[in-house]
DNA sequence: TTGTAAGCGTTATCAC
DNA sequence: GTGATAACGCTTACAA
């Protein structure tokens, strides 16, 4: 359970420490002879250079960490893919560390992330608190994936949310909808251009908002459509904050008995693999996710060379993609649109109503698709 | 961009490094004055001990290593939860990497994460062959999760995958089923039990075994009904190697224009969070995946505190979980059966033959579930 | 081309 | 309690 050390290989190809050195690290200027011996050596005793004592000697780092700020949702995985990509492409290694969405534990992951002295850091969507961003990126470059930063020492890469959402806001409107809710993504920075971009769209097409708080989450999603439905207050349309809360929303309309795109029509955002697949088939917002991951890692590389010290700001443009969860509103809810422009809610009629003539009429769903 | 060092701190505080030393670990012997001179002046120093000196210096390592296969997966996610549970409880930090599912990065991957020297090594579901398993747990102590290994260093968490394709095949023959099809796993070793289990339970029931050669994945499983449809091979029932495959497997059907379950029936394996939604509502084999990571970590720190040194062989009992993917055969079906009964396939009435008069006979899909 | 020696930031073992 | 001092495994001038 003793792994071989430098001078153990040394030892047995007679050679000093440094040599061995030398060799692992490909050096030109070793005799064929003593490197063969070396690597011969090396490989009989099994011996792998120790990272964190190169490091340590070498005052440098062919490390990257990653954090991830919820291994659940695949959009960060096809991130890591693009990140690995470069990484391994420039001879640099990433660690991944994740919060699962909780500020403390993501605290925690980045202090151990940070205890390993790496060349620069990537965080995706991270839901710690800007300062401890800041305080972080003193001590090494940082690249933020999925949220912003005003910090000058902090490149970022997002997509442009709040395009992305007037593009799901002008879809559903050119469907025939006029009822469109927002669930919104919290405290999450990258809420923030979202609904704005869903406000400002909103209002371009003369319709109201309704903002409706929510979190990334299917559950939350699923809970903010209960809550709709319990205030009565369900619009015709909604366009969540992302792929999972979308999926959730749905969900939880279904459960409900409502059909989708029938009845109500929705709208995710992220495009994640998720979204693609036939039985979700959701209509969503597209982010090139991977080219995320390759700007995120090609801006960090810059910084650790020092080939740059100017911040660079990503905004990367999301496109619209149609699926089968959006339609034209249904007749049967326009002709009693009145009771649903009432924001207060209060009648209940709001959810009933729908008959098996009326889901008879409805398209087949996968027919919209492709 | 230089971080502070112990020796900052001791200047600062106005002590020596080792009395700086003693206060990072909490010692008990340090007065109460200094403790907080020394806490201070790491505060304003922005001070974080460094965990690579550490680990060298003290010659041991609170960190776990995880190998995750693949991050696309959001069933490692769930184990890596538990695993984290159970590490951060007792002190000890994880640096998580991944292969991506290729041999050669995942190779790559597992000498990063040895470079580091941490206490142990947890792999999930690797894909490296067992040498390269057997070598390294020459050097440190080795969990394997779904995968199971004969090397008596290693320990294993299993879920008892010969159960779960039994209790797959009991389902769908107690509905009525006679021609079921296994898309199998390949070359991961948890694909043994599955294909047995499958194999045993089809000729216990005087059925014949359909195996056909697949991945974990959702292309995979879509790539290999395609393939059945064109060899006119199709049965009625599908048992996928994993969730991902069997997704795949009826997004394929679906593009085919088949219905899932009123043309075929499909059943998941290991019923990650993507099954239970209710688009998806995949009738699957249930593992306790958070507790695979706690079983696993659990195992992993006994090895490294040197409490044990028998292996253990986890083997947790799957469970079936009924959804919307499976129901009996089509009536239409069984009397065209003998269409489907050759293997050799070559007739093309296979895949036609269905009317929409049938579909509408289908039952509500959702109406299946819970 | 090869070896020597001085660190890197920390812990551990002693004395004080 | 506290402070020197010697490791830990490696890199890196500098010498040879």
């Amino acid at each position: 359970m003793v792994r071989p050390t430098m001078e153990d290989v040394a030892l047995r190809a007679g050679v000093s420490r440094a040599l061995v050195s030398l060799v692992m690290r490909g050096s030109p200027k070793v005799s064929e002879m003593r490197r063969t011996a070396v690597l011969k050596a090396a490989e009989e005793l099994g011996y792998s250079p120790h990272a964190m004592a190169r490091s340590l000697a070498s005052r440098t780092s062919t490390v990257l960490g990653v954090m991830v700020s919820d291994l659940h949702n695949a959009f960060f995985a096809e991130v890591v893919d693009g990140i690995d990509e470069v990484a391994r492409d420039q001879g640099f290694d990433i660690i991944i560390n994740t919060g699962g969405r909780s500020p403390a534990r993501e605290r925690r992951a980045l202090e151990s992330l940070l205890s390993f002295r790496p060349a620069g850091l990537i965080l995706l969507s991270p839901v710690v608190p800007a300062t401890a961003i800041g305080k972080a990126a003193e001590q090494l470059p940082i690249v933020l994936v999925a949220r912003s930063s005003r910090v000058s020492t902090v490149d970022t890469v997002n997509d442009d949310g709040e395009t992305g959402a007037r593009l799901a806001v002008d879809h559903l409107v050119s469907l025939g909808h006029t009822r469109i809710a927002h669930l919104d993504g919290g405290e999450g920075t990258q809420a923030g251009p979202r609904r704005r971009g869903y406000v400002a769209a909103m209002e371009a097409h003369g319709l109201v908002p309704q903002v409706v708080s929510s979190e990334y989450t299917d559950a939350a999603g699923a809970r903010a459509i209960r809550g709709l439905i319990a205030d009565d207050a369900l619009p015709t349309a909604i366009l969540s904050c992302n792929d999972f809360n979308a999926v959730g929303a749905i969900s939880a309309l279904e459960d409900a008995g409502l059909r989708v795109p029938q009845d109500v029509s929705v709208v995710g955002y992220d495009n994640t693999s998720l979204a693609a697949l036939r039985h979700v088939s959701l209509t969503t917002i597209d982010q090139p996710r991977a080219e995320f991951g390759r700007l995120a890692a090609d801006a960090l590389l810059q910084r650790v060379r020092e080939e740059r010290t100017e911040p660079v700001r990503h905004l990367l443009n999301p496109s619209l993609v149609v699926r089968s969860t959006t339609a034209p509103p249904a007749t049967s809810r326009r002709s009693s649109g009145s009771l649903f422009l009432s924001t207060a809610g209060g009648d209940s009629a709001g959810s009933g109503g729908r008959t098996a003539d009326f889901k008879a009429k409805s398209p087949e769903r996968r027919s919209r698709d492709q």
